[in-house]
DNA sequence: GGAGCGAAGTGGTCTGATAAATATTCCTGG
DNA sequence: CCAGGAATATTTATCAGACCACTTCGCTCC
């Protein structure tokens, strides 16, 4: 019967600054708060964290909903557990943080796939084109090293590595770190695996092989907007192949 | 003594087509699992998984482990997890998956913020100068809107309110879901709010309120290159600003 | 037939314990 | 005094079991 009024004795012990915002789930809490700490520089990058323990207890919730607040911000590059060591903040770096951008590659379908494509053309012809401005002589040997590597093989595993080591490194010579990790996402392997298993059966080696043969010469006459004009064509290419698929 | 062979007696019960491939944490791999389970299409859009403790058992781990798990595929926006109903596959459309590119720009700082002002002016540019061609008369309508109410008030929260939104409704009308999710994530309300807190101090209402305009005079006139001018400009505007704080 | 209720199912949280990897301390021998 | 290594302490990784909160659905009763 009646035995339990809602209210009453129970009168938190702890409830000091924040008056409790009881806001989605206590591990959600937990994520959020963690994020605003480092927001807030109360974390640097690099920095180690206090033990899961100290953790919740300090925000006052038991270990293993810390622990998945935890591995949720892991997952987002966020974080980083060491095992037997700690829990330290990344570098923050856009590498670290984009990563998650490859699932979203991997995990697109259709007409989604198109649309990665349509953005990755938009990202891969400005940075081409930056890169053709900026490009050192160090770098062009790289692009080169892999540019040659990919017209000596016929492995399409091989191909497609040294495809995607390619574009890497224009990417990097463009300057943009983040655009580099961006479009890092936008190729990653099974992404890319995926569309070119039908691509690359309709005899579409030659073609990119002259594609990737203008996006070089245009880096080495340091033209931005004929490199900007190769890559688009290049991407376009693929992004048309696959807009026709999805009619049939 | 030398009782242990490497291989031998422990023949596991369910060694069936995976041989435990012991690759990193158990969390970790769960996590691959259901992915790879969502990417080869044995779990559809929409469906609803096993419950947490037969997923546990299913691929031989605790239920604490799994629970990680889903908790980090749900952050990613793959999973969402209903309480007392069960667990979800999202839609995996673009503004599911590209919810995470926030935390990107909410953490980033220093000369990050000015890579991501540069991919957003890139894909902003182009954005709007899609939108000029296929923008329709209630999305143009709805623009408005939020022009004028943006010019109505002087309260710098509701301005950038409508300010988001303004650029948001041009994006969606470029027809590319997957381009305004991420320019969506690149506008989150910590990142414009942390950069213009500065910004809006020296004065620059007015040319923002111009540049405004600029962008839709373009969207009126159909006229993509002026778009993606007027558009480029104003991104522009806050990165050079952006650019030359960060060299006192 | 419909409204209300209650039991079963399921995610959310907590507690406690053990294993594994790492960091620290301290002892020993030169 | 110092170098090396073993014992010890710290910390994350994983597991197990319990209880609570919410949802769903079938059942009862009107």
């Amino acid at each position: 019967m009646d035995e339990s009024l809602p209210e009453a004795a129970t009168a938190a012990p702890a409830a000091a600054p924040s008056p409790a915002p009881p806001k989605g789930t206590v591990t959600q809490r937990a994520i959020d708060q963690i994020k605003a700490m480092i927001g807030e520089g109360r974390l640097e990058p690099g920095a180690r964290l206090p033990t899961e323990r100290d953790l919740a207890s300090q925000l006052g919730i038991s270990r293993s909903s810390m622990r998945e607040a935890i591995r949720a911000l892991t997952v987002l590059g966020v974080l980083e557990a060491r095992h037997g060591s700690g829990i330290y903040v990344t570098q923050l770096e856009a590498g670290d943080l984009l990563e998650t951008f490859g699932v979203v590659a991997d995990l697109s379908r259709g007409p989604r796939l198109v649309e990665l494509l349509e953005v990755r053309r938009i990202l891969e012809s400005t940075a081409t084109a930056l890169a053709a401005a900026r490009i050192t002589a160090d770098q062009l040997a790289e692009v080169e090293k892999h540019l040659t590597a990919m017209n000596a093989t016929d492995d399409p595993e091989e191909i497609l590595s040294h495809d995607l080591a390619f574009h890497r490194v224009i990417a990097g010579a463009a300057g943009n770190e983040t655009m580099a990790a961006i479009l890092d996402g936008l190729s990653s392997r099974t992404f890319r695996a995926r569309v070119w298993r039908g691509y690359q059966e309709e005899g579409a080696f030659e073609r990119t092989r002259r594609e990737h043969a203008a996006i070089h010469r245009a880096l080495v006459a340091h033209d931005p907007e004929a490199a900007r004009a190769a890559a688009a064509a290049h991407v376009g290419e693929v992004e048309e192949w696959l807009r026709a698929q999805l009619q049939p």
